[in-house]
DNA sequence: GCTATCCTTAACAATAACTTAATCTGCTTT
DNA sequence: AAAGCAGATTAAGTTATTGTTAAGGATAGC
């Protein structure tokens, strides 16, 4: 059975979370604040760690550290949940290294499938380079170069993957269209100004989603 | 009479596959939850056991990992009822003691095969390497340098065994040529950009189920 | 050495993926 | 309100990549 544990300051949200969880049968336990989530963590080994990012005292930042200090718990999957507009924070965040970012409010479907996402991930290789992606309802796969939303599977073909993985692997970065070129095409490579445009829209026709956003005059990003 | 059980919580599903294999001579017996399962295995010793994994409760994973504990049923054998996009739960389903996915939806015909093919190994060693990969409808066999599919035999050169060994090994995984290359022919040895085209054709003529899936300008992979 | 099978090659055909071009749409500017 | 701009949309080219076929060379078994 697996062993989910919520750390957050609002009773609300454990309980919103706990239960949604439960549902899908996961064992789940919670703690309100920082220092409860680490002992309980020490207690229980719990195989992933939803941490609230914004916590009185011990923030969920350093929760995570104190908690990638203990060998025991060195390898736990750690997803942090985020206020919307704190998203800089993702940096720091990764660098001291959480595995995945949900921000709030939380979506019930979106949350159990990127918990499930993450547990599948770690179950893989030691990670080798990253091969996948999960973000937002949706999982990257450059192994197969394939997204899967949910259980449904779409198939990429190449430029589109490759676009899609780019503006993914930096949510919310807006990358230029010089940018997009140089990375997709290289440097070299001269294709005329609608190439993008068609291969974006073939990607939100795909992705029913409209994670795309088009910035005007600045380029396209990824928005979650 | 070879005994097996089936677990699952969808009485549709008990029915349907109890029905395919009863009609194949097994001696068949059914539980709809984990719990039930684990005593009717207990009692009645199966030789196989099917366990879907999303149950309520006690999932298969979970039964899978107790069956294991009790000695008089460790060795067992399990295969895994999977949804479809569950798949890369495989890999953990297999750490469990799993010797095989099936998933859902079920076609008859795959299922008895499969269910034959595992019997079959099971009587032969103790798994040395892995010399065999059972999916989808094949039974592919590296000693024999051949596949079988239910009782049809087909017996295949070594380049193109090579090939199917290759991309089934990582089912879903998209090789690409040069991979391809550098693992059956090797990295010094040259071969003209069509040779693997070739090779891919006459599987895919002998293996008739249309199992390798092309992706331009990447690669080949086995899909399922 | 003869034969059969396997592997590779080459020429050509087919096709999916990609690019382009022409036309729209919506927004901003003047 | 008209013009101008940037991107969206479509459908029609193009191209690169793969599929197909047949034939010749390699290898192994007899």
């Amino acid at each position: 059975m697996v062993k989910i544990l919520i750390v957050d300051d609002e009773n609300d949200i454990l309980d919103f979370l706990s239960y949604n969880l439960k549902k899908e049968g996961f064992e789940v336990y919670t703690a309100n604040n920082g220092k409860k989530g680490l002992e309980l963590a020490s207690e229980i080994r719990p195989q992933l760690i939803v941490l609230d990012i914004m916590m009185p005292e011990l923030d969920g930042i350093e929760v995570c550290r104190q908690l990638k200090a203990k060998p025991e718990l060195s390898h736990t999957i750690i997803a942090f949940l985020t206020a919307r507009n704190e998203d800089l924070s993702q940096i720091n965040a990764l660098d001291v290294g959480g595995d995945d970012f949900i921000s709030k409010p939380v979506k019930p479907q979106v949350f159990i499938s990127r918990i499930k996402a993450l547990l599948r991930r770690n179950k893989g290789e030691t990670s080798a380079d990253q091969m996948q992606i999960i973000i937002a309802d949706l999982e990257i796969d450059r192994q197969r170069f394939q997204v899967k939303r949910g259980s449904e599977v779409i198939d990429l073909p190449k430029k589109e993957f490759e676009l899609l993985w780019l503006l993914a692997s930096k949510p919310g970065k807006v990358f230029t269209r010089d940018e997009i070129y140089n990375k997709i095409w290289g440097n070299d490579v001269i294709v005329g100004d609608r190439t993008i445009d068609v291969h974006i829209r073939k990607l939100r026709e795909k992705l029913t989603n409209d994670h795309i956003k088009t910035l005007k005059g600045i380029g396209y990003k990824f928005d979650f």
